[in-house]
This record gives C-alpha cells, sequence and structure tokens, in this order.
DNA sequence: GGCAATGTGTGACCGAGATCACAGGGGCAA
DNA sequence: TTGCCCCTGTGATCTCGGTCACACATTGCC
C-alpha cells in the first residue's frame, strides 16, 4: 500500500517518476513550467498523471477535445492517416511540449492523432479546467501563445520539407541533418545520434515507402555519409548531406 | 489638401477605406476586432493604416519580426519557395486575418513570406507596441492563442492535403471542394465559386505543375464535374468530385 | 497596326519512386 | 530447437506527373 505524499521512484515501465510540477527536474525547459508560484501551484492541482506504454494513442484524428496532454517525459508523435491506410507523421514532439493545446483553446476536434513513441510519463488536464486556469492567469496565455507559434512554425516547417524538396534523397538528407542538430552528440568520427526508427516510420516521416528509405540510406552509406551502428546513427559528413538538400 | 479628422471615402487602388478599428464593418467577423472598448480604443492607437497593390510583398521569408500585419480587406498569401524556385503556398489569408503573428510572438524569422492577391488595406502594428499591448490585455492573448489556433489546424490540414492524397486529381478535387464549401454561392446548376486565379497559382497550392492543372481541370469539365467561364467556376457535380479523393 | 508579355492547351518523352515479389535475418516465446 | 513475427534488403516492373517543346489566345502598350 503506498505511503500518502511519498512521491515513489520507481513508476511503471521501468519509467523514472517526475511526480510533482513542483518539483519537475523539467522546470527550466519546458513552456508551462516556468510559471509564477501560484500559477503553478493551481496547474499541478488540475492535473492528472498518467504513465504509457510505447505505441499508446493518447488521442485520435476527429475525436473532441476532452482535454490536453503535458508530455512530462518520453516522447510522441503527432500523425495523420488516409482511409486507404497511407499514413503520415507530422511532427515529433519532445518532453516539455503539450499536445492537443491547440485543439482545446479552438474547441475543435483534434485535427491529427497523437501517439507515443517510447514509454511516457503524461499529464492530462481537462479542456473545462485549462480554460478556466489560462482565463486566471494571464501570464499562462501568454505562455500558450508562445507554444502554439512555435507549432505552427514547425508545422510550416514541415509543409516546406514535403513540398519544396526536389526529391525523397534530399528528404531523408534534411531529416537527418535536423537529427543531428536537434540530439547528436559529438563523436570522434563525426555525430552521433540516438537512432531507433524502423525504415518505415523514416518513411511516414518524408513522404516515401520503407523501400526507398531502405535505398537511400544504402546509398548514403555507400558513398560513407553516414555510418548505422545499432541504435545509432553516425554522420560522418554532414557536409555532403548538405549538398543533397538542393541539387536534383 | 485633406481635412484632418475627416475619413476618406476612397482610397487608393479604388479600395473603400476603412480607416479606423472603431467603425470598421469587418468587426463582427475578425479575431482582434470583438475586444473591450478599452482594448480597442489602444488597438486602434498602434496601429498604422496602410494600402497596398495587388503582389505586394508584406514580409519575406527569413526577415526578422518587424510587427504583424491585420488584413482589413482583400487577400493574401502565405508562400515559401526554395533556392531553385520552386514555389508553394501555404494559406490564403482572408480579411480579418493577421499575418506575421506567430514570428512577432515567438521572436523569431518570419518562416514564409506574405503577398497581397489583390489590393488590401492593412493594418501594421509593430512587434514590441504589440507585446506590451498583448500584455496588458488578458483577453488579447486568448484572442491570439485562438488565432494562433486556427492557423496551427490549417497548416495541419495543408500538410495533409499535400502528403495524404493519392495523386494530384485528388489534390485538386479537394481543393476545388474547398473552395465550394467557404465561399461558394448557390446557383441554378451548382456552387458558384469567384475563380480568378491563373493554373501556376493553382499549382503551387496542390504541388503540381501549371500543365497538369491545366489536363486535370480539362478532364473535369470534359466529365463534366465542373464548369469554368471567365472569373467564377461552377460547381456541377461535388459529389463527384468527392469520389475522386480517395480512389487511386 | 505591330509587338511583347502573359496565360493557356496539348503532345512526346522520361525518370523518380511506388508497387510487387521474394529472400534473408534477428529476437523471442513455446 | 522450431516456429513466428517483424524488420530489412534487392530486383523487376509500372505509372504518374514533371519536363520540354510548340501553337495559340488575350491583353496592353508604343
Amino acid at each position: 500500500m503506498p505511503i500518502p505524499g511519498l512521491v515513489k521512484l520507481a513508476g511503471p515501465y521501468g519509467l523514472k517518476v517526475i511526480g510533482s510540477c513542483l518539483t519537475c527536474v523539467m522546470r527550466e525547459e519546458g513552456i508551462f513550467c516556468r510559471l509564477s508560484p501560484e500559477a503553478l501551484h493551481e496547474l499541478n492541482s488540475i492535473r492528472r498523471s498518467s504513465f504509457y506504454p510505447q505505441g499508446a494513442v493518447l488521442f485520435v484524428d476527429g475525436e473532441s477535445p476532452r482535454g490536453l496532454f503535458i508530455l512530462c517525459s518520453g516522447q510522441a508523435k503527432l500523425a495523420a492517416s488516409s482511409r486507404e491506410g497511407k499514413a503520415i507523421t507530422l511532427r515529433q514532439a519532445e518532453r516539455g511540449e503539450v499536445l492537443g493545446l491547440s485543439s482545446v483553446i479552438a474547441g475543435e476536434p483534434y485535427p491529427v492523432m497523437a501517439e507515443t513513441l517510447v514509454p511516457c510519463e503524461v499529464n492530462f488536464i481537462p479542456g473545462p479546467e485549462f480554460l478556466r486556469f489560462i482565463r486566471n492567469h494571464a501570464d499562462v496565455a501568454l505562455r500558450v501563445a508562445e507554444h502554439l507559434s512555435m507549432e505552427l512554425h514547425k508545422a510550416w516547417a514541415q509543409a516546406k520539407l514535403l513540398a519544396l524538396a526536389p526529391n525523397a534523397r534530399a528528404k531523408l538528407a534534411q531529416l537527418i541533418l535536423a537529427w543531428g542538430a536537434g540530439q547528436g552528440k559529438p563523436a570522434p568520427e563525426g555525430l552521433r545520434v540516438p537512432f531507433n526508427m524502423t525504415r518505415e516510420e523514416i518513411g511516414e516521416n518524408i513522404d516515401a515507402t520503407r523501400e526507398t528509405v531502405t535505398r537511400l540510406l544504402s546509398d548514403f552509406r555507400r558513398r560513407g555519409f553516414i555510418r548505422i551502428k545499432g541504435g545509432a546513427i553516425l554522420l560522418l559528413r554532414p557536409d555532403c548531406l548538405r549538398t543533397l538538400l538542393e541539387q536534383d
């Protein structure tokens, strides 16, 4: 039986539990984390913490907006799919980001679906309570606007990636370079990026099939631009990848 | 010589001048129009009205965010282009919408460029003044969040249109249906939609070339789905267009 | 009038990438 | 071990739509 008030250290799926917004280590990074003490207290009181395994669906396309989801730890993707089964991922969300925010604000159905990519700790906030919260705290509304601006810019970046790139090779190069810029760590031979997506998932990011992703990655490897070794991808020649972005 | 305080009725480019937020006929529709009287007064004092001809560029991709532009009348497009000259329009903005808002909020360069499609009356608000304004008026921040949510949903819809449609035919059908839903007026034979884009501009909306747009429109016309007569397009069989969305 | 600029229609060709088919190969549980 | 499932690699083929080329219409301007 859990002792009330005591924060457990090991949660489901082997996650380290964060538990409270007040003691969260993420407080520097997350958009909703840097708030005034009162706002943070109120936020902490209306949030409901839960844990999801990999592959859990937080909400689906077309569902009316129950509320929003704060990704305290883990990763998730926002995706859409056509009726014929073609799927595309519109954005990857990292910890600290908020999912479903725009739908709650606009009062419209979620336009995309959200799915966890790894085990995640998620805080759920019901829509009506969040709207009440935001109306009471002017600083929160501005934070919300900032987060939505970031989301909008990422959405446009994705649309530009999809439509403006001359071919699939450029799209894949750009994706890999973005990984490098985002989470790459310097290594003796180049940038090292953790890498655990399947070719199919990569394809859903750049609107290409599994087979072409396979062929292009082999091509990059053959040309010495990258090296792939279980769980990580090594960017040996980011400069060469960059030249692929524009040339046909 | 203009008489001070007297609102002119005919402006440049044959536009009817709106002139003041307080007397604007748009006050029902625009996001920034339904505000408290004090907020509206302050907004009216920091805005600067100007008029642009067709094809004027309000800001370009990569420019640091001087401020935001309220589209009082007219239409504009948000577009991006690659260095090789390929262009794509990401969104059409109608009167009442705000351009550049997300960049001012986020303090990041405009990620797209904005260009007027017809002569427009535009209110410019410098970024710093707008940020001061928004911090003083909690209700405005919420409006901003609502507008950004709308923009985000439209951006995702555009990305889905581009990536999920099985072919160019489906993309064009979807675009035409969207026109019909947005600004179509019932006519004896079907929905009548004003239509003054070139095939090339249509192509930039659906990521296709001028030639394929020509071929597809001819195809739709031959099959009796639409009729095109100078300045308007008549949707004769929207149901048939809808069947094209999914089938290959 | 001529003439340039711009938008449109159409055919011929071709190439990137989707699709289909099949062969490994690694992890995992029974 | 066997079997199953999922991921991966690779060849053969097909097809949509891009590219090129050219004819024609319309408009506006000198």
